[in-house]
DNA sequence: GACTCCCGCCAAAGC
DNA sequence: GCTTTGGCGGGAGTC
């Protein structure tokens, strides 16, 4: 047991593995002599020794007193009480077993003493860290204190500090402590849980983690992956591990490491594990990571020739470790796969369930930067040369904001030792763009007061991002991505094109209407191959680097997928690298038709500033979009009228490529969870002569919370006045348009289906004659808007809606379609399945899963969205993996 | 024999 | 130079 090399370790420390008390501490070990005694004498209810139980039998969470049920009753009413007689009678027990361990040593020796020891299992960290859980309530109040003593938690716990480390590093990972001083920690709970695990299934999302899994199942299903063969090299190269293995550790704004010492290692800490961990977790459907996938992106994303046995078997026991503390947590719950290759153990997710959030933005990338580049403290440590630019630019634009009258000192190094709430300059950035951002509300005001007998008639309103927080697209904006996606419109006071953000449908999933001028030039035929990129809002990784010859790449080879996914891969983990490198020819020559868009557009604004007299911001000037409606109206049913039979043809189309790309081996029941489910299509119309600012539609995520698309847009802010980045999006969907169909006009985003074209409530706002009404959102107005109507009657007209569907004009007031073929609309995962009962709910354990981790969608007669979950279009996305269907049997322990 | 994961060595970082 | 932190892997316990 004791290892060779371990006679006497550092001196100092365990040395106990001979010594019946081996579990005592040894640096507190003077304490440790005495303070159960003087522990004991504070507890006058710690009976002396008599019939000693067992540790096992004391469970932290179990009553053992007469009066327990009296107690259970009164937690129950409140968790506060449930929290303090929690830890108070773990307290208590910690300290009789203290005691009683004591007196153990004394009255036992040798043999007898070990058999009073709790087992191998009642020692587990997980046991351990239902302990520890029990100490502290779920969600502190801040007045309590709620700070965390090691060595007194070590010892009453009566474990080693280095187990208790172990849990607080997950616990850290997850935010639910911060590590204030030596030996300090501090008790957050689980108010953090839900942001962190919206960020980290963010994170997951941009790295890509969904595209990993399915490659290292698609090579373990095909025996390609031997653990050290020079395939895995390859292999890990060849889908860009490691280049995500920039991957750090996600803060949130206020929760940052203090400690240098906690970036200093963390390459390769538990805490940077765990989040990996459970961002596999937040990223697959389903929620199953066998412990071998896991440790193989772990390892990857570690160093390549780290792809040995060794290392593999030290990843599985540290996610053994991890995992017992999740599971304490009750975010992850033990079962095993079984497929052909034999019975796995695997860990399901049982947390909650983790959607893209409407509430305050989480930074992402950039907190994953400033961690990689932390303002104190030693940087000895190496990253990627392009995170170096990366994190400059931020930097720049951090000392912008900083220079800015609104902005706030900058908080010294010391102050950031203080307690982790204390907001870091990070956490600040909402407050100075808030405050821009009212200035610019009380324009908005202005100009909606002033438009509102002429542009609301036109079926025109104000973005409603200009009354909300920050616009991320803003060089502040860079600095605060959020990782949530709120409910605003990202805009960039330099640009005139209004990037709308769509509301989200519940999935979570946001669509961008991507237009690509630069495509609409070249891509003259159309292509079916090219027409769906499923835009998971949250999905945002590429966004700036993949270009349209990647896009074209990724849904054209569906019949080599090694090599789409290759390029996809390698493209867009290139998104660590500055925006302008990844920038490509067709990105540029968007640029140069988008500015000249944008010039008319602002142009036209003017014009109708003019004419309504009214004097508007240049922030607000941007969101502006053409109030002539009837002309829009006019080019918008024409142009329906031509695209009618575009879309039939393009159903059919789909339904091909769909068909194309299916393999054999779907199970029979993939129809079952696949049908009805709308593929959600961003659908762009490119408008190179339009004074509208045609499509750029950045899902919220990309634009409010920054990451790649924040970066780009801030970048470009400096040398482009007028412009975002949507276009650029990687995961945008495109359908190519001819130049025939570049019409002045937008067409809203639209949920196609091979069979229903279906318009998305979110997507309506994609349609510039409807976007402005994003403005007036924030007032609640049922009544259907002029352009709403029209545009209702326009899509009923050519059929592309359903009679009776009616279509809002504010999504965000409207999140739904009022269907009167609800089957048939496509809002959200659970809208779907509320919608098909056919889909097969969970089953009970032992489960049969059905591993559609990605396959490519429709059968013969389906050919619709695969997933009923909100990460489904995530599947989409990375459409060009193909893996074979399997049965997985789930059994949970 | 495989799986699980405890245990503690020992090095890095912090103080 | 001591202490704290935590990566790491041997190998014991369990199935």
């Amino acid at each position: 047991m004791q290892p060779a090399g371990g006679e006497m370790g550092t001196g100092d420390k365990e040395n106990h593995s001979s010594e019946p008390c081996r579990g005592i501490l040894k640096t507190p070990l003077k304490q440790a002599a005495t303070s159960h005694l003087v522990l004991t004498e504070i507890q006058p209810d710690c009976q002396p020794l008599t019939t000693p139980p067992k540790p096992k039998e004391i469970l932290p969470a179990d009553p053992w007193t007469p009066t327990s049920n009296l107690k259970m009753l009164i937690s129950a009413a409140s968790p506060e009480i449930r929290s303090r007689e929690q830890r108070r009678e773990l307290s208590n027990n910690a300290n009789m077993v203290l005691h009683m361990k004591h007196c153990l040593q004394e009255h036992l020796s040798g043999d007898e003493y070990e058999k009073t020891q709790p087992s191998r299992k009642e020692k587990s960290l997980g046991l351990l860290c239902h302990k520890f859980l029990a100490r502290y309530p779920d969600y502190p109040s801040t007045a309590e204190n709620n700070y965390i003593c090691l060595d007194e938690v070590a010892e009453e716990l009566n474990v080693e500090r280095r187990r208790i480390y172990d849990i607080l590093n997950v616990l850290e990972s997850l935010h639910m402590v911060s590590r204030l001083a030596k030996n300090r920690y501090a008790w957050h709970g689980r108010h953090n849980l839900s942001k962190t695990l919206q960020a980290l299934k963010k994170v997951g999302e941009e790295n890509k983690y969904t595209q990993q899994i399915q490659m290292v199942k698609k090579r373990e299903y095909e025996h390609e992956f031997d653990v050290d063969g020079e395939r895995n090299e390859d292999m890990a190269r060849s889908f860009g591990l490691n280049e995500n293995s920039e991957i750090s550790f996600v803060e949130l704004p206020g929760m940052e490491f203090r400690a240098a010492s906690v970036n200093s290692r963390k390459d390769k800490s538990l805490r940077v594990m765990s989040q990996k961990f459970v961002m596999l977790f937040l990223v697959s459907t389903p929620q199953i990571v066998s412990l071998e996938v896991a440790a193989k992106i772990l390892i990857g994303e570690d160093q390549l020739e780290d792809l040995d046995k060794s290392k593999f078997k030290t990843k599985i026991r540290r996610l053994y470790d991890i995992a017992n503390v999740l599971s304490s947590l009750e975010l992850i719950k033990k079962v095993h796969v079984t497929e052909e290759r034999g019975r796995k153990p695997a860990f399901k997710w049982t947390g909650p369930e983790v959607l893209p959030s409407v509430q305050e933005p989480i930074p992402s990338k950039q907190q994953c930067s400033k961690n990689l580049f932390p303002s104190r403290g030693k940087q000895n440590f190496t990253r990627h040369s392009s995170l170096i630019k990366l994190v400059k630019s931020i930097e720049n634009d951090r000392r912008k904001i900083q220079s800015a009258p609104t902005s706030p000192v900058k908080i010294s190094a010391g102050t950031h030792q203080d307690f982790a709430a204390f907001p870091s300059e990070m956490a600040q950035l909402p407050a100075i763009t808030e405050h821009k951002l009212e200035e610019q509300s009380k324009k908005a005001e202005e100009m909606k007061m002033n438009l509102s007998g002429s542009a609301l008639e036109c079926g025109l309103s104000l973005p409603k991002t200009v009354s909300e927080p920050e616009p991320p697209c803003t060089a502040a904006a860079a600095q605060q991505p959020a990782l949530t996606q709120p409910l605003i419109a990202c805009l960039p006071s330099h640009s005139s094109v209004s990037p709308v953000i769509l509301p989200h449908t519940p999935s979570g999933v946001s669509y961008t209407i991507y237009l690509h001028p630069s495509q609409a030039h070249t891509v003259t035929t159309y292509s079916p191959s090219f027409m769906l990129q499923p835009l998971p809002g949250a999905n945002v990784t590429g966004i700036k680097s993949i270009n349209s010859k990647v896009l074209n790449k990724i849904t054209t080879e569906e019949g080599d997928n090694q090599i789409a996914t290759d390029d996809v891969t390698k493209t867009l983990t290139t998104t660590e690298r500055p925006t302008i490198k990844s920038e490509t020819a067709s990105q540029q020559c968007l640029k140069r038709s988008q500015t000249l868009q944008e010039s008319h557009l602002i142009k036209r604004y003017r014009k109708d500033e003019e004419n309504l007299g009214t004097s508007l911001g240049d922030s607000t000037k941007d969101e502006r979009l053409p109030s002539n409606s009837s002309q829009m109206t006019h080019e918008m049913d024409s142009f329906l009228e031509e695209r009618q039979n575009k879309t039939e043809t393009l159903d059919q189309n789909m339904v091909s490529c769909y068909d194309q790309g299916r393999r054999e081996d779907i199970p029979e029941d993939e129809d079952k969870i696949k049908t009805k489910q709308d593929i959600p299509v961003a659908f762009a119309i490119p408008a190179p002569e339009t004074f509208f600012p045609s499509g750029y539609l950045i899902p919220l995520t990309q634009c409010a919370h920054g990451n790649k698309a924040g970066f780009l847009n801030k970048e470009k802010a400096g040398t482009h006045s007028l412009q975002h980045t949507t276009y650029s999006s990687p995961i945008a969907g495109v359908i190519p348009v001819t130049a025939s169909e570049l019409k002045a006009v937008n067409i809203p985003a639209f949920h196609i289906t091979p069979l229903n074209i279906m318009l998305s409530p979110t997507s309506i706002a994609a349609a510039p004659v409807l976007s402005n009404s994003c403005l007036s959102s924030s007032n609640t107005s049922s009544a259907p808007s002029p352009s709403s109507s029209v545009l209702n009657f326009t899509l009923q007209h050519v059929g592309l809606t359903p009679a009776g569907v009616q279509v809002p004009a504010n999504p965000v007031l409207q999140h739904m379609v009022v269907p009167s073929q609800p089957e048939n609309v496509s809002h959200s995962s659970e809208n779907l399945q509320e919608g098909q009962p056919s889909v097969p709910k969970e089953p009970q354990e032992p489960q049969t899963v059905t591993e559609n981790f990605f396959r490519t969608p429709g059968g013969p007669n389906s050919v619709s969205s695969p997933s009923a979950t909100s990460d489904g279009t995530d599947r989409i996305s990375q459409g060009t993996l193909y893996i074979p269907q399997r049965k997985l049997e789930v059994s949970e322990d």
